[in-house]
DNA sequence: CAGTGGTCTAGACCACGTC
DNA sequence: ACGTGGTCTAGACCACTGG
């Protein structure tokens, strides 16, 4: 088995912060710290690894503009609950008759490795990819159906990893099972109608009229590690989208 | 009237590279610098300011997040063309049959103070508003229309002002005509149909399915600035998003 | 070659939380 | 009182751009 991505020596040819940066992320891949619990404070860590507490900052900044880092002044720097997956796959927030925003639970349908589709080949390259079918709802009622394309290079093992250690959420269990953080995203969300199988995953008439959202995944370094495509009916859809900072 | 927002005193209870920050958003948009023109180096305005590099280079870093200046190492520091609105405004970007991505023409129909519909004044405070009616399309096609609120005391006389002096994009309007800079937004994306009225205005037949965006502009104080709802075709609709770094 | 931004250092003082 | 992160300073060296 490869080793995990962040476990993988950092790139020496970085700047020292994101150096840092790295190493910091693969260090929370590997379960060092515990959610909600401190890092070591700026001062140990710069005395630690020789560098300047201005470079610790700005490595530690880094990791909390991912979403990862919680600085709390007069305290420390905490980690964070990885609501990851949570904030960022946030259409379907769910705008039921009755509902509030819960996240929807989720089910694996099938995983197996599988040819790849040309979207996800002309990101990743001729490689063997892992494709996931996953349905996600609120209480019983199927509202997504996804499919996910990972390479298996890097995911290697999924396909058999038992489904109770995977929760609702991929992210996290990319994060701690791969060594794979998923630090920036790109959604292209459009309008089409459910052909017969989509129809039926769905519990929808065919012809239906269908949201999709197509999502890229990147890592921090640009390399990307996931394409997925949900689609879910049209009429409850809602996507969330927050520009800019905040 | 009022004085644009930039042009006010910079909140001296700021830190100093905010207030900076703010000083130089308050000159970009009264024209101190034209597009694709260097600002001052950081060691001039460190000078000219009475700050620290560090200090100044953080303010422009600020700048630079916001996409309002451009930094190019071994030459400086540039304003950037306001690409703002069409960057921010993908959706529509535009998935014609032939066509490539265009920033799409725009005409206003309607502008006219007029009593605001809730979501505006939940965000506003029972403040006077300006309702702006536009359409926008490629080439003679009207592909989207919206509906746009502002408050009437950031934006007095907007409603009078000649239609030629307001170009294809309004947040550089904004910005060049009002001093109001918008820094952030939050996008809401959901699927409908076409009601008598809209069906009209988009050229559409009745009940065909319909992409709606409803948008809440801030600027950088987090106060909002603006409420619009855009329609157009879902069969065209194609909405790109980012989230994260980048 | 002079000037720019990119990185990094080794300090300083302050505001804030915790104990 | 002490340690934390937030701000700020006054330098340093480097990589790169431009004339």
């Amino acid at each position: 088995m490869e080793y995990p991505h962040y476990a993988r020596a950092v790139d020496d040819r970085l700047p020292a912060y994101l150096q840092l940066r790295d190493r910091l992320a693969g260090q929370i891949a590997a379960g060092t710290w515990r959610v909600d619990e401190a890092l070591p404070s700026e001062n140990v860590l710069a005395q630690q690894t020789g560098l300047s507490v201005g470079t610790v900052r700005r490595a530690m900044q880094a990791l909390v503009d991912e979403g990862l880092l919680e600085r709390r002044r007069g305290s420390g720097t905490f980690l964070k609950k990885p609501a990851f997956d949570a904030s960022l796959f946030r259409f379907f927030s769910v705008q039921l008759p009755d509902g509030q925003g819960t996240i929807p639970s989720s089910r694996l349908t099938s995983r197996q490795i599988a040819p790849a589709p040309e979207p996800f080949r002309a990101l990743f390259g001729d490689v063997e990819a892992i494709h996931i079918e996953r349905l996600r709802g609120v209480s019983g009622q199927v509202l997504l159906a996804e499919d996910i394309w990972i390479p298996s290079s890097r995911f290697a093992g999924f396909e058999s990893m038992p489904e109770a250690e995977i929760g609702p959420l991929l992210y996290p269990v990319y994060m701690s099972r791969f060594g794979v953080l998923v630090a920036r995203i790109v959604d292209d969300v459009s309008f089409s109608t459910a052909d017969g199988k989509m129809a039926e995953r769905l519990g929808l008439p065919q012809g239906a009229p269908l949201a999709v959202v197509e999502r890229i995944a990147y890592a921090p370094d640009g390399m990307p590690v996931e394409w997925r495509v949900a689609c879910g009916s049209a009429t409850w859809f809602r996507y969330r989208s927050r520009i800019g900072p905040g």
